[in-house]
DNA sequence: AGCATGACTGACC
DNA sequence: GGGTCAGCCATGC
């Protein structure tokens, strides 16, 4: 069921390239869920333990990070970001260089 | 079954 | 270009 569609996003997103960046919205097209964008978010949550998902190449349509400034998930998601070359200033990176364009 | 919730987005200002 | 508002949709209680 929605196992399936789990599996297609997380996919999508191993499929980020290095230093790159995409929005929620992105992810979910290519996964064929059109306007379920926060379903992403959903299945981002559902990561089991152990996974090598890059989820946190995964970014608002607006290039800023989906959690609150200052919490631990925005903290963790700007360092691993920032170890990719991927620069993030005030909870969000510039799109129009690191954005992925397939 | 109904209503609130959320790792969202597009339109507007 | 960034902040605000209203709409969308699957999930969970």
């Amino acid at each position: 069921m929605e196992e399936s569609k789990d599996q297609k996003i997380w996919q999508v997103v191993l499929s980020i390239p290095k230093g790159k960046v995409a929005s929620y919205g992105q992810v979910a097209k290519m996964a064929g869920l059109g306007r379920q964008a926060r379903y992403i978010g959903r299945a981002l949550g559902k990561l089991p333990a152990g996974h090598q998902i890059p989820w946190y190449r995964v970014l608002r349509s607006n290039g800023q990070i989906a959690f609150p400034e200052g919490s631990e998930q925005f903290e963790k998601q700007k360092t691993k970001l920032e170890q990719e070359g991927v620069k993030v200033e005030r909870g969000r990176v510039k799109l129009n260089v690191h954005q992925w364009r397939p």
